[in-house]
DNA sequence: TTGTAGGCGTTATCAC
DNA sequence: GTGATAACGCCTACAA
C-alpha cells in the first residue's frame, strides 16, 4: 500500500529543490552530470512516474479519446475499435468507450458526461435513432467548445468536421459487378433496416443500378425489396422468395443473408449452385455459415486507425486551419461458398 | 471556439473572490442567497463546468475505470462490457478499455499503461498466454500500489483481490442433467482450446463426471475428447466422430458445437433425434445455426455489472479492511433447437 | 457574509 | 548549476 512518490518527496530526500528534480527527470542539460545521475538514480529506485492529473491540469490535456460506437458486438464496430485502440496506444493516447445502444438519448447523455470530463477529442458512429431524428445538436455544441470530432461509417453533412466513411456506392456495384461474373442475371437486393434514412442505402441501390447498366442486365425493380429490421421471418420476405424468380441475392447484413439463404434452401434450391448470395458485412455468421458467405467487406481496423489518425493530427495541430478532410475507405470482396465463378 | 469559463474568470467579472464563487456554486449556506443567485445564474448562463483535470489533482482521483479484456468480438465479453459500463455510467464512472487480445505482452503494456495514468481501479480478465505462463507480476505490482483490481471469468488465486467467477462445475453438471432429461446415455464432452492449464477445464470435468455419477449414468471416459484450439477441422476430432458412439455432445465453446454439428449432420445423424448438442458459451452463432443451439449460457451483463459494483466500492470505501469477496455468477439454460425433452 | 492563503504535482521563467 | 516563484483550476481552513 505504498502511495506514488513525487518530486517533492524526492527533492526532500536529496535536499535539493523542487525544481531541480524535474529538470534532473526532464534531463536538462542546464544541470551537472552528477546531479542528473543522482536524482535520476533515486527516481528509479523508487519507481517514480510523473502524476498524471498534474500534468492534465497544466496541460489541459489528458491524451484520453472518447469513441462513441452504436454497438460493440457488431464484428465491423469491434474491428474498428481495435484499429483505434492500435493506432492510439501506440501514440500514448488511451480510449474511453461508450455505446449509444443506438439509441438517442443515450448517446447525449454520454457525449455529453465525456465532453464535460477527461477527454481530448471524440470519435462518433451516430446512432439509428440519432439519424433517424436527425436531431445533431449535441454534437454540434461538441464541436462549438472546440473539441475535435470525427465522424465515421454513418456521417452526416450537418456536422463540419473530418469523416471517415465507406464507399456504398461501390460496395453494391462490386457485389452485382461480381454476380454478373458468375453468370447470373437476376439479381435480388434485399434491404434490411429500411426505416434508416440515411444515404447509405440510397447509394447502394444507386451502385446497384449503375452496374446493371453498365453491364447490359435489364434491370426489374420488384427484385428490390425492403424490410424493416434485420429479422426476415416476416411475411414480407417469405412473400418476396414465393413470388419472384431471380438467381444471386444481395444483402445488406449477415442476418438477413443467413436467414435468406436458409429460406432458398428450404425451397430446395442449391447454394450457389442455383443461388449465390454476397453480403455487406462480414463477421462470424458469415465464416462459419453454412454454406459459408461472400462479402463485401468494410476494413473495419483500417477505418478505425484512420479515424484515430485524423483526430490525434488535430488534437495536436496547432494551427486551426479549419479544412475538414473526409476520408474513403474502399471496401474488398471477400470470396467463399456462398458464390462461385 | 469558445474555452470553457473559469471560476477564476467569473469572480472577476462579477468583481467578487474566487473561494465566493467556489463556494456559491456548491450552494453553500454561508453565502447570502443574492450572492449565490448572482452566481449561479451568471454560471449557467456561461455554461459553467467545473475543470475535471483540477478536480482530478485534488482529489487524486479521475472516476475513471481501466477495463482489460482478452476480447471483444466474443460475445460474452461483449456483453460484460456492457455491463461494467451501465453500473460505472450510472455511479458517473467513465471506462477505459484495452484489449490484450489474448496476449502476455499486450496485457503487461496495456496495464502498465493504465496503471500511470489516470485510473481508479482495474476489472481484468486474464488472457490466455498469462494463464498459462502463469505470471502475474505486473497484477501483484498493481495491486502493491493500492490500485483496487476486480478479476472476472479467469480468475487466479495467485493475486489477492476481489473476484467475480462463473460455476464450472454447476454449469457442466446442469448440462450433463439435462440429456440425461432428454434420455441421453451416451455423452461426448468436446474441450476446445485444451492447451489452457485452467481450472476452468477441470471444473468442468469434474461437474460432467459427478453428474453422471449422480445419476447412475456410467462413465466412458473415452468420451471425453480435448482439441488444441478451437477450429474443429482437424483429424482429432473427426476421428473421434468416426470412432465413438454417442448420442449427445456438450461443447466448451459454440464455434466447436456449430463444426460438430455439421459432422454429425454429415454422418447423417438428425439433430436432436439422433443426437443432441449444448454449448457452454452464448452468442450470436448459437443464435442463428440450424439448428439453433442450446446453451448453459454465462449472464455477462450480471458479470459486468457484478465486477464494476465491487470496484467501486473498493476505490470508495475510506476503511481498508482486506476483506476480499469472491462472487459466484450461477449460468443458466437456454433451450433451443439442438435438444429436445 | 466575504476574502485570504495554501496546497494538490508539475513545469517554465527568471533570478541568483 | 541551482533555486524561488508563479501558474494550471479548484477547494477549504481560517481570517476578517
Amino acid at each position: 500500500l505504498k502511495r506514488k512518490i513525487t518530486q517533492k518527496q524526492i527533492a526532500r530526500e536529496l535536499d535539493i529543490s523542487i525544481s531541480t528534480v524535474s529538470k534532473a527527470l526532464k534531463n536538462s542539460d542546464e544541470l551537472s552530470q552528477d546531479t542528473k545521475d543522482k536524482v535520476q538514480a533515486f527516481a528509479k529506485f523508487y519507481n517514480y512516474k510523473p502524476n498524471q492529473f498534474a500534468l492534465s491540469l497544466r496541460s489541459q490535456r489528458s491524451n484520453i479519446i472518447g469513441v462513441i460506437l452504436p454497438g460493440i458486438s457488431h464484428h465491423l464496430y469491434a474491428s474498428i475499435f481495435t484499429g483505434i485502440e492500435h493506432y492510439a496506444n501506440k501514440h500514448d493516447y488511451n480510449v474511453i468507450v461508450s455505446v449509444s445502444h443506438e439509441s438517442y438519448d443515450d448517446e447525449v447523455a454520454k457525449i455529453e458526461m465525456l465532453a464535460n470530463g477527461h477527454i481530448d477529442g471524440f470519435i462518433v458512429s451516430l446512432s439509428k435513432e440519432t439519424i433517424n431524428k436527425n436531431d445533431l445538436e449535441h454534437l454540434i455544441h461538441v464541436v462549438n467548445q472546440g473539441i475535435p470530432v470525427v465522424l465515421f461509417n454513418r456521417p452526416t453533412n450537418q456536422i463540419d468536421c473530418d469523416k471517415v466513411v465507406v464507399n456504398n456506392f461501390t460496395s453494391a456495384y462490386k457485389a452485382v459487378k461480381k454476380l454478373i461474373e458468375c453468370r447470373k442475371k437476376r439479381i435480388a437486393l434485399i434491404i434490411s433496416d429500411c426505416h434508416m434514412n440515411s444515404s447509405a442505402i440510397n447509394d447502394k441501390v444507386e451502385g446497384y443500378v449503375q452496374a446493371h447498366l453498365d453491364h447490359g442486365i435489364p434491370l426489374n425493380e420488384n427484385l428490390i425489396v425492403k424490410i424493416s429490421n434485420t429479422d426476415v421471418s416476416d411475411y414480407t420476405i417469405k412473400s418476396f422468395f414465393g413470388r419472384e424468380n431471380f438467381d444471386a441475392v444481395i444483402c445488406v447484413d449477415e442476418m438477413s443473408a443467413i436467414q435468406s439463404m436458409r429460406l432458398a434452401k428450404e425451397k430446395g434450391m442449391e447454394i450457389p449452385k442455383d443461388i449465390s448470395f454476397i453480403s455487406f458485412t462480414d463477421g462470424i455468421l458469415s465464416q462459419q455459415a453454412y454454406p459459408s458467405l461472400s462479402v463485401i467487406a468494410q476494413d473495419g481496423e483500417k477505418m478505425g486507425e484512420m479515424a484515430a489518425m485524423m483526430l490525434l493530427e488535430r488534437i495536436e495541430s496547432t494551427n486551426k486551419e479549419e479544412i475538414y478532410r473526409t476520408e474513403i475507405i474502399e471496401s474488398m470482396y471477400i470470396e467463399r461458398e456462398s458464390t462461385l465463378n
